[in-house]
RNA sequence: GUCUCCAUAGCUCAAUUGGAUAGAGCGUCGGCCUCCGAAGCCGAAGGUUGCAGGUUCGACUCCUGCUGGGGACACCA
């Protein structure tokens, strides 16, 4: 149960004496932080008693007479100012603890009133392999799903993939201009992730050799206006303070310059390539044109895409079959493109859209940025996509709530989508942008391979994996005789169990919003909070059941009951009981790191448990039934909460 | 130039959205395996939450200014 949510609504009747809007006010209820003070506590007091217009701990005092928790908790205590702290009571627990070992779902109900949601997320390009930055949507977005569903709610996992963009222009040109034929008969998705990165290079590279010479003047004016400005009369301060803008300024040109140069010089230093460059000056119109082309319907161009898109759907499929994700549907931009004309024609009807600058926008009321509906040569944008999205998840999917788990820089456009949503009329939605931030170095910048490329997502999980066996193996030589050896097979598998685990656990550990810098020294390290702790945890009750002798299931049909004697059989109690609490509140932000650091804290409460508390030498039958039953159900919460992080676990490590 | 986000222990990050003495992990120091798995447990040191004001019973959180850093700013998604 959600004892929160019953503490709650014991206040509610209470304090509707004292407001109508007890809303805010039983917002102020909540966990402790300090365990000193309870375990619950309500903190509207003294909000609530300048409104009354009387003495807050007088009012903390009448509430905490008045209120009937007497089953669920000890008698309230008020401190300080007019804290009211809660404790729940040892029979309560008790009662409580009980009923979820009884239960398959560990006590969880499922909500009242289900809500469909289509969860948007992953979205990769096909033409080009996956990498990092598609990581913390696949796996943020993976986890949000798994919870939903399980609180009981309809959800719906929809991969929006990238099929229908200007890559494919570049993958065609290239097809039609570098193929390697018997690279693509051996791999065909190797060979046109080769063709993009070709032709991309070669697009690039002419961009930059058209660019040069404005980047050197841009330096040379840059320099003329830091003399200038040293030259020019006035304060200071304020000359100092421009002068260190206009360095930066300098600094930035002298990157794009260098950078700039590297990749000119990597074509130039070919000759094979760079006659290639030669050969195809006009490559990034030409790519430009075969997109419109296969935009428009062009036979010979559609049946390459016919031809790659599936192939290329395949090798994608592997990744996500690997980190074991599925999607309930995978509607990618090509499945929009039919509809997008009635979309920008019906905004147009309405009166939304309008023409400027030759494009047809959407101005939102209070942004001066149009959102772009259709571009200048006719050509629809993301935009149309989007909203022809939403269109088709409300009807037929009848989507009360439409989550993008997408990245923070592109909330301006979420921005302007939502309100273009509701203008269109679909106010009804919930719409959400469940931003994340940047993955990065070590250095504090975008994480990139050494030499600069972005990393690969399959070679991202091998390193994980890698870095997991060698841990295992490490630690089996520590270990020497004391424990099991794994076989081969199993300690590949294991090592695959703990290193996407230790991935995926660091990338929701971190609030979603914030950067962090990737390690995979930390996330698979031996010691610390990684998944590899709450797995370990969970191994330890298969040991102890291994060691009992007892199976499992044979505990959970039994009818022993679960006896709270030991204060940290206590704490584990308390922790346990908070599950279906923390799943909620996690999801009211959709922040997976609240279920995570929940894990981590009930592991840890396990841990300490099981240093005090054996449960194979209890000192009576009775107890000793009683804690297998508690490790049991200590067990099954975790592995439910990895389980909806997308984290599998093992038996034995 | 406009908008926007961020700055917390030596390092990497939390802080239930305004609550009590700001918490973890790593690292450092010190304890614990004849006892169910030491990938563990227990303890210590470590902070003027970038700076200066303000709002109030109460501020890492809200407001103003400053310093430093990221990001986004019409036809790429």
């Amino acid at each position: 149960m959600n004892i929160l949510a019953e503490i709650r609504s014991r206040f509610a009747s209470v304090l509707s004496v004292y407001t109508d809007q007890p809303a805010q006010y039983l917002e102020m209820i909540r966990p402790v932080e300090d365990s000193r003070h309870g375990d619950y506590q309500a903190n509207f007091a003294m909000k609530l008693a300048k409104l009354c217009n009387q003495n807050p701990r007088d009012l903390a005092l009448a509430v905490a007479a008045k209120i009937e928790l007497s089953d669920i908790c000890a008698p309230p205590d008020v401190a300080g100012p007019g804290f009211i702290n809660l404790r729940l009571s040892d029979g309560w627990l008790g009662t409580e603890i009980n009923r979820m070992a009884a239960d398959d779902r560990e006590g969880v109900a499922p909500v009242v009133s289900p809500k469909t949601y289509v969860v948007d997320f992953s979205g990769p390009n096909v033409a080009k392999p996956m990498h990092v930055g598609h990581l913390r949507s696949t796996v943020i977005g993976d986890a949000i799903c798994r919870i939903l569903r399980f609180l009981g709610h309809q959800v719906l996992g929809d991969n929006h993939i990238g099929d229908w963009g200007t890559q494919f222009g570049m993958i065609i040109y290239g097809y039609k201009h570098f193929l390697n034929q018997a690279a693509f008969e051996q791999d065909a998705v190797l060979e046109l992730a080769r063709l993009y990165r070709f032709v991309n290079q070669l697009c690039d590279y002419h961009d930059l050799r058209a660019l040069q010479p404005k980047l050197d003047k841009g330096l040379a004016e840059k320099l003329e206006e830091i003399d200038a400005a040293a030259a020019a009369p006035g304060d200071e301060k304020q000359k100092q303070k421009l002068q260190k803008k206009l360095t930066g300024e300098l600094e930035v040109i002298r990157e794009q310059i260098a950078d700039s140069r590297k990749k000119l010089s990597t074509v130039e230093s070919n000759p094979q390539v760079e006659a290639l460059a030669r050969q195809h000056p006009e490559i990034a119109v030409k790519s430009r044109l075969e997109t419109a082309k296969l935009h428009g319907g062009d036979p010979e161009n559609l049946k390459l895409w016919n031809q790659f898109v599936p192939a290329c759907l395949d090798a994608i499929q592997g990744v996500y079959d690997r980190l074991n994700i599925h999607f309930d549907l995978s509607l990618g931009e090509s499945y929009y493109q039919p509809q997008l004309a009635a979309v920008v024609a019906d905004l147009k009807e309405k009166g939304l859209a309008r023409e400027s600058e030759g494009a047809m926008c959407v101005f939102i009321p209070g942004t001066e940025t149009p959102f772009i509906v259709q571009k200048t040569d006719g050509a629809f944008t993301y935009a149309t996509t989007d909203l022809a999205t939403i269109k088709y998840r409300r009807q037929p999917l009848h989507a009360d709530a439409m989550l993008y788990v997408v990245d923070t820089r592109q909330s301006e456009h979420f921005k302007m989508l939502f309100e273009t949503a509701r203008l269109w009329g679909y106010g009804a939605v919930e719409f959400k942008h469940v931003n994340f931030g940047t993955i990065l170095g070590e250095d504090g910048k975008p994480y990139k391979t050494r030499s600069g490329d972005t990393v690969g997502l399959e070679s991202l999980l091998d390193e994980a994996v890698g870095e997991a066996l060698k841990v295992i193996e490490s630690e089996e030589l520590a270990n020497g005789e004391d424990r099991p050896k794994l076989a081969a097979d199993v300690k590949q598998r294991v090592a695959e169990i703990i290193g996407l685990g230790g991935i995926k656990y660091a990338d929701l550990k971190h609030n979603r919003e914030s950067d962090y810098k990737y390690s995979l020294k930390k996330m698979l390290a031996k010691e610390g909070d990684t998944a590899t702790y709450m797995q370990y945890a969970y191994a330890r009750v298969c040991g102890i059941f291994r060691k009992c002798d007892v199976e499992r299931d044979v505990v959970r049909q039994s009818p022993d009951r679960i006896v709270l004697s030991h204060s940290k059989e206590r704490n584990l109690a308390v922790q346990l009981a908070r599950f279906g609490e923390i799943l909620e509140s996690a999801m009211s932000e959709y922040r997976p790191n609240i279920l995570t650091d929940y894990l981590f804290q009930t592991a840890n409460a396990f841990s300490s448990f099981y240093d005090e508390c054996s449960v194979r030498d209890a000192e009576t039958p009775e107890l000793r039934a009683s804690r297998l039953r508690l490790v049991d159900l200590t067990a099954r919460v975790l592995a439910r909460g990895l389980e909806l992080l997308g984290i599998e676990t093992i038996e034995q490590m």
